[in-house]
DNA sequence: TATTGTTATACTCTATAACTATA
DNA sequence: TATAGTTATAGAGTATAACAATA
């Protein structure tokens, strides 16, 4: 009734397959999106971040990406060469630079976000009760916080 | 019936809630697992395809990690380093270098799959019903049969 | 004194091309 | 000729520490 029953539930093998999923297939199909665009993944990951007519601080950006504000400034670097982002001199606070999507930069957004979020023939061909029973469940998973 | 059906459809829901989970939750705590050990990524990938007593060529092994040839003398360099592996030359073609988990290797590729395998509290804190569900969808969608 | 962004430095991963020693 | 593994090289991401400008 404790130890039989805990290791009698599918946990474990509902982890090993979102495992296997996500580290597999959902990685490829993702690389696979972004090499596409010509972008790496923490170049996707800030466009976007980077909303339109929301324009950030580099430090900002480095929290959305939870790594060092030093790496930032490569990464801007890169983007900033290739026309996507610009770095814009804050008024009310002089140390600071904020990033703002150009008109390139924010095409391509439009465009990575599109393809990323067309859902793969794997779920799209789940019959409907169980995308509904698959959504709901995600949704409660989504929602317990961490630890 | 048609486009008005489709776009009613969960799909997209679910597949925004599987990248959410898969590159940033799952892949956070899969960061933790593996750096706790002093391992990185594709060392940890490494690991997991080296099993006791299945020696392989380091081609092998660049197949399972999907990347070039190149990169594994440099990944493997590291953990033989560490006394994870050793290379042994292959008796039948001598242009081949067999790989071998040391013993300190097993133990560490052990840990490693042990924690890996432990599912995360967001999985274990849905009801039973929800794991059971889970569990048979992703089989459907993993392309794993019924049993 | 503290913070923002940058630089310097070092390490790992990634790929391509050229090389060696075998086959 | 072809293959297995390595080396050389280059680029990108990652972190830490130190720095200048600004708050």
């Amino acid at each position: 009734m404790t130890v039989r029953a805990e290791t009698s539930t599918p946990a474990r093998e509902i982890w090993e397959l979102l495992l296997e999923l996500s580290m597999s297939r959902i990685r490829q199909r993702l690389l696979h999106t972004v090499t596409d665009l010509g972008l790496s993944f923490p170049q996707a990951h800030a466009l976007k971040v980077l909303r339109p007519g929301h324009p950030i601080a580099m430090r900002e950006l480095a929290d959305g990406l939870h790594c060092d504000p030093s790496n930032i400034t490569g990464i801007v670097d890169r983007m900033e060469a290739r026309g996507l982002v610009e770095r814009v001199a804050d008024r009310a606070d002089r140390r600071v630079k904020k990033l703002m999507l150009t008109r390139a930069g924010r095409e391509h957004r439009a465009r990575l976000l599109e393809r990323m979020a067309e859902p793969p023939v794997q779920i799209r061909s789940l019959s409907v009760a169980d995308q509904r029973a698959l959504c709901a469940i995600l949704r409660r998973v989504s929602g317990v916080r961490e630890r």
